[in-house]
DNA sequence: GCCGTTTTCGGCCCGACTGTTTTCAGTCG
């Protein structure tokens, strides 16, 4: 997967080329590295099998980025970019990686200090060598310090699962004051991004005098739990939270309120892409609102839906503004209906105490019970996943008699007794055709032997989903987000092979997985696959991740109708009978 | 360098905060 390296290469290029002052090519490049940044699929291998033409389709790259992508593809360099950086020393795009640098300050710091590196830099500052230069004071020495400081920590983007409830708790913090009328997160959170670099706060208060905004301001710059202040103004401020983890803050009026959601949310393509639409149609477009560029009059902004309608669109739901075509969609009025939270119907892919997991039968039976759910599969270990205490023939026997035994206490929900499945490295499944055809419901995965050739990997999921008991293809790629890597495999076969045979593709919510993915999901779908949303639960509190799971889905434009456990709880039975028949 | 319901040239999103400077450039999102 050469995504990355590409990516880095053209945000390195803009800011070499920002940093001689020549225009509009730095924004373009970097426009070019955000859309490779986003693609899921290896460019190396859409460029193998659908040519150049694929990657000049994809929005910021033409001809001569394409150009470029090909060279890196075939010898690993790209020769303007190594021209380029023959002009400037090796350590200066890390250099621009420290908060309140950028290219023109950077470049002056190297000419006129010869600083090469963040290291040269930090001891440049400790001999107050910057605040002598013109444009630099003793403030921004103490700045650049602080902002080595912080990428020395080097955070890497979080986990949505963990931004999620920060956000909530920064918000409710907010609401606390009895000046804020409303506070609500936007951000890369609000489209549900499984990883998170900042969290945005958008605050309403409740009058529009300046001093009500400068109070909320100490207010927020003041929170116990805030570790450093980055910027503070009376509109706008920038913290540090203890943990490392970065908020931004905006205060805006009420009739401002959709605008600014609309603008907090992004993402910056999307929101460009919206500001060209409004240029087009005589408008300007900011967080304050959709003006008249004429009489620079409010034509909209008090909520999310006018702003899209007065731009001729129609509501976009959050999760999808990516720029991956929801505004073209929107434009001819095709966007999808989304899944939603209340069409879940049930959960498929529990454990208990029988193998992992922390609760007994009934317990998570009681908590989906809470949920108001209509049926749950009780799936725990098979024999192999030894760590995961997988439960060997004799065991499972005692185990689907006690799902069965539990299930007749509850009147109101189905339990299913299923089984998560592991899938041995060449194809095999844990358990024989005999074992398999007593369980309702048989979910295959992967556990171990990740590393294996790409065709190989893909021979073994196929001849395993090939069982005519398997119902699921649990957490396809078996990636675990900033730890483990993708496992390679066809995507396209299997996924053909999951949509001819019924077999549901899962959406594994646990945060820490989210597997398939948003792309996958889209890819999934218009393969023609079937979907199953879990959550994958070993403990009843997990439950609650259906949430996330929902969110993936939705960016991956799922409609209720490609999701099974959506279905009610006889016509579920009947798509998994179907596939035994 | 990209892009097109202003379509092969001439535009290219918009605004806040900071520090150093006295009106603004640089940085950031």
């Amino acid at each position: 997967m050469l995504n990355f390296e590409v990516a880095k290469i053209f945000y390195d290029l803009a800011d070499i080329l920002e940093a001689r002052g020549v225009q509009w090519k730095p924004a373009a490049y970097r426009k070019a590295a955000r859309s490779i940044e986003s693609l899921q699929e290896p460019i190396e291998d859409i460029l193998g099998e659908k040519g150049i033409k694929a990657l000049e389709e994809m929005p910021g790259i033409g001809e001569r980025i394409a150009e470029k992508i090909v060279e890196y593809v075939k010898t690993g360099k790209i020769s303007a970019y190594e021209k380029e950086k023959k002009k400037l020393p090796s350590g200066f795009a890390e250099m621009m990686e420290i908060q309140s640098l950028g290219p023109k300050k950077a470049k002056l710091l190297y000419q006129k200090l010869n600083i090469k590196s963040v290291a040269n830099l930090e001891k440049a500052i400790r001999l107050h060598k910057l605040a002598k230069l013109k444009g630099f004071g003793a403030k921004s020495e103490e700045n650049i310090l602080a902002g080595i400081e912080l990428h020395k920590k080097g955070k890497e983007r979080m986990l949505l699962g963990e931004a999620f409830p920060t956000a909530q708790a920064l918000v409710s913090q907010l609401k606390k004051l009895k000046d804020i009328k409303t506070a609500v997160a936007g951000g890369s959170l609000r489209r549900m991004k499984e990883t998170i670099g900042d969290i945005d706060i958008l605050v309403v208060p409740k009058d529009n005098k300046a001093a009500t905004s400068s109070k909320i301001m100490n207010y927020f710059t003041s929170l116990p739990e805030i570790g450093q202040v980055l910027a503070k103004g009376n509109t706008k401020s920038s913290i540090v939270l203890r943990d490392g983890i970065r908020a931004d803050v905006r205060v805006l009026p009420e009739k401002s309120y959709g605008s600014a959601l609309q603008y907090f949310t992004g993402n910056i393509d999307h929101n460009v892409k919206l500001r060209g639409i409004a240029i087009k149609k005589g408008y300007k477009l900011s967080e304050y609102g959709l003006f008249d560029r004429k009489t620079n009059k409010l034509v909209a902004g008090r909520t999310e839906e006018e702003v899209y309608k007065k731009l001729g669109l129609k509501y976009i739901e959050p999760e999808l503004r990516e720029n991956l075509g929801e505004i073209e969609a929107a434009q001819k009025g095709k966007l999808p209906n989304l899944v939603q939270l209340k069409d879940i119907k049930g959960d498929l892919h529990l454990h208990t105490r029988w193998s992992d997991g922390s609760n007994t039968i009934e317990q998570m039976i009681e908590a989906a019970l809470k949920l108001g759910y209509q049926y749950i599969a009780i799936t725990d270990h098979s024999k192999s996943d030894i760590i995961a205490n997988g439960m060997d023939e004799k065991r499972l026997e005692k185990y689907i008699s006690a799902v069965r035994l539990a299930a007749k206490k509850y009147k109101s929900i189905e339990v299913l007794a299923g089984a998560e499945v592991y899938i041995h490295a060449d194809g095999r499944l844990d358990y024989s055709d005999n074992i398999l055809k007593k369980l309702d419901i048989v979910i295959a995965s992967i556990h171990r032997n990740f590393k294996m050739p790409k065709e190989q990997m893909t021979k073994r999921i196929i001849k395993a989903l090939g069982n005519k008991y398997v119902n699921i293809y649990a957490h396809p790629t078996t990636r675990k987000i900033n730890q483990r890597e993708p496992i390679d495999f066809d995507k396209r076969q299997v996924f053909k092979f999951c949509a001819n045979k019924g077999i549901a593709l899962e959406v594994d919510a646990n945060p820490t997985r989210l597997d398939l993915n948003y792309a996958d999901v889209k890819e999934a779908i218009d393969a023609g696959c079937n979907l199953v949303i879990d959550t994958d639960a070993h403990d009843l509190n997990q439950l609650s991740y259906m949430w996330f799971g929902v969110a993936t889905a939705r960016k991956g434009w799922a409609e209720a109708k490609n999701i099974i456990n959506t279905k009610p709880a006889n016509e579920l039975k009947r798509f998994f009978h179907k596939l035994r028949d």
